[in-house]
Formats: C-alpha cells, structure tokens, sequence
DNA sequence: ACTCGATGTCTACAGTTGTAGACCTAGTTC
DNA sequence: GAACTAGGTCTACAACTGTAGACATCGAGT
C-alpha cells in the first residue's frame, strides 16, 4: 500500500492500450472484463465460497467495491464468469462419429496429473456446494454445453444422454485432477481415454437394447 | 438461549440410557459419537466450507469447544466424519454378475429428485473445493470403496476402473441431486437405470482395446 | 459426606466476509 | 482553464469463523 511515486503523471500517452502493466486506463469496458478474467480464474481455482471479492479485486488490480457497483454483488459477478466459463465450446471437441473419441481424448489429456490446467469443470465441482452456484450453473450449464450436446446427439432421449457425458466428464475431473486418486493418476493415458470413449460410446447410441416394447418414442 | 428450568433436578435416574429427549447423560463415547453423526450429516448437506463447527456442535447438542477437545480441530472432525461416511458399503451393491445392474438401480433410485436421500457422494462433491478435504476425502476412499471395488473387479486395470465408476457415480449424484439439471430430472428412471447399467458394464470388463466399432460389451 | 477427575461450558480474540455510503480523481467538454 | 461526470477508492459495519484458556459442574470412589 505504499503509494505511487509512480509513472502517474506521465503527461501525454497517444496509446492508451498499453500504459504501464498493470496500470489500466480508465475505461470501464475493460476494467469489466478485467474483474470478470479473475473471477474465472479464481473460481475455477477456489470455488465461489473459497475466494473472496477482495481476492478477486485484487487480482483485476482494482478494489472489492468496484465489484458491487459493475456486478451488482459477488452472485452476479459469479453468474456472469459462470457463463463466460461455460461458453466456449471447449468440452465438447468433435462432432459427429469422432465426438466419443475426440471428447474422451482431450479430456484424459485435460485431467493429466502434469496438466494443471483451468477448466469449467473445475469451476463447478468446486463451486458446487453452493446452492446459489449450483442454480447458477444448471441454468449455465442448460444454455452452454448442454444445449450443444443435445443438438449434436442422434436419437431419443438426447437431453438426457448428453447430460450423462457431462456427469461422466465431471466424474473424471473431480477424480483425478481434484482428488488425485491414484489408480487414475498411474493409468495410462491411452487406455484411459480408450475406456472413457467407450463410456461416451454407450451415451452416444440412441437406444440401449432395452426390454423390449420400450414405449418411448423413438423419432 | 433461555436458560433450563429444565429436568434438571430429577434425583434418580435408574435408567442412564433414557433420559429427558436431547439431554444427555455424561458420556463421552455416546457424545463423540453425536457429534460425528451431526458432523457427517451437516458436512453432506452443506460441505466441509459450508458448516461451521458451531453449527455442528449445537446439531449434537453441545459447545463448538467440545469438538476441538475430542477430534483436535475441525479438519480432524471432518477426516473422521469422512471415513464414517464411506465405510459402510452402500455405493456399491450387488457382487459379481449382479454388481453393475444393482449399482445401477441403486444409484438411479437414490439420486431421483423426490428421494431427498444424504450419501457419502453429496459430502464428498459439496467439500471438493477445499484442499484439505480433497486430501482426506481421497484417502478415506482408497480405503473404503476404492478398495472394495477393485477387489470386486476382474483383470487387469482393476483400480482404475473401479475409480471410473465411482467416477460416473459421483457425476450422476451431481448433475442430478446437486445441480438438478432438467433433462435427468425427467428421464425415466428405469431407461435412466439401464443406460448406467450399460456404463458400468463397459468398466466392469476386464479389457476394451476395441476402436470405438460397436464393441461395448453388453451380456 | 466429600473430594477429584472427567466432562462440558464461557469468554474472548484475531481474522475474514459481503456490501453500503461517502468520498475522491482523472479526462473530457465547454 | 474550470466545471462536470464517469470511474474508482476509503471507511465502516455487523456478522461470522476456528480455536485457545480459564472456568464450571456432574457423578462416582472413598
């Protein structure tokens, strides 16, 4: 907190892109997306009760009220990282006959003990405990990654498929990448990703072999 | 907070085990044990973050204090928790032939929106986001179903397969119980079920190595 | 009857949390 | 160059957290 014999009056900046690190203009476009970035990021890291709006201020390089005053309150803030973390289609990779393998591939390489990577998955389980979160990202969930999968789906009953890869891909993150179990961790990552796009196989195919006379209607 | 004029002066008392309901004699086994059932309960309906050990302690009907006195602290209440929660062998049913389809049911049915049902899953996904928790969480399933499954298990891989299943076991109680996503709300729980069933199947056998072509072994 | 250890409670503390309201300041416009 | 507003900060508050240490009390052994 020791403040500023900074480069703070330099007098004229043609660009105002890149000024200092870290020192941003004044413009609130990007200082929204700033926070929204750390957000993310904290989340995915913490889960909405683990970190605090001031952590995530900090981080954007700003204070924890600017928060309130561009989200409304620390729910709104995580609705709309919720959001931003589920949209880009990044879960489901592949379409059509290579969704299985394609999907099962990235994520066992995803979930890879030396791949610290981020992800919206992440973002989920360990926001998870939170009743607010968990309504947040059901309906983040239903509007992303769900509704693609669906519309990508053959058959009857792709809603409810899809939502199972979900469950799968969930599982697989909370397992190895939060839990670090260790027969996960030891297997080998193309026998794992084979198996995993087997699971994603079965959700796949349109109908199990069901008893038979299945009233359900088949399109 | 008002304060006992409460049976508290009931002279004789031949019977110690039936006293006033919720006054406990002294005793600290059958207090440690309260607290543990309160703390298993509250940490899976609110997660390890989501409780505080006030809460805990007044659930059993004692003082946050006592809980620091016979667990140490609250990390040590939750590790003992944890373990009570897993060891009963109730995530998996079934042997044999029987396991997958019995998991499956089983699963199915405890995860069903009008079943409101507390399971070791539900403590372990609404705590994943602590770190601390993770760890003991991890360690309290190697012992318990991680163990038990994989010595169910055929074959090779057995570990990590049996981690999978516990894997899609906790995807299904979390996009079902926890998030509530609409499209496994409304599934048919017998085509719900099934469809597990056929999961399980796939890492109930000891080894795939098929190219994605139709090879899901289902009897 | 009376002590004495086991069992349980009270008070307190040092942090942290989300957010409300008042306040400051930079950058633009007249 | 002065005023005005959008953009940001400061202070504060009330509630809550885990736990440490001193204190109280029950109930049994003598």
């Amino acid at each position: 907190m020791v403040d500023t014999p900074a480069p703070h009056t330099s007098p004229d900046r043609p660009e105002p892109e890149d000024r200092a690190p870290g020192r941003r203009r004044r413009d609130a476009a990007a200082t929204r997306q700033a926070i929204l970035d750390a957000a993310v990021t904290a989340f995915t890291r913490y889960g909405y009760d683990g970190v605090g709006v001031r952590d995530i201020a900090q981080r954007a390089g700003v204070t924890a009220m600017l928060i309130n005053r561009y989200f409304g309150s620390k729910e709104g803030l995580f609705a709309e990282a919720a959001d931003a973390a589920f949209a880009p289609r990044s879960v489901i990779t592949g379409t059509g006959a290579e969704l299985a393998g394609e999907t099962a591939r990235t994520l066992a390489a995803r979930t890879a003990p030396e791949a610290e990577e981020l992800g919206p998955f992440l973002l989920m389980l360990r926001s998870a405990a939170n009743p607010a979160a968990a309504k947040i990202m059901r309906e983040a969930i239903g509007r992303h990654p769900g509704r693609h999968l669906t519309e990508e789906l053959p058959g009857a009953g792709a809603g409810a498929r899809a939502e199972l890869i979900l469950a799968v891909q969930a599982g697989v993150w909370l397992m190895r990448s939060i839990l670090g179990t260790t027969a996960l961790a030891e297997e080998d990552p193309a026998e794992l990703a084979r198996r995993i796009e087997s699971l994603f196989q079965v959700l796949v195919t349109p109908e199990t072999d069901a008893p038979p006379a299945g009233g359900r209607g088949v399109e």
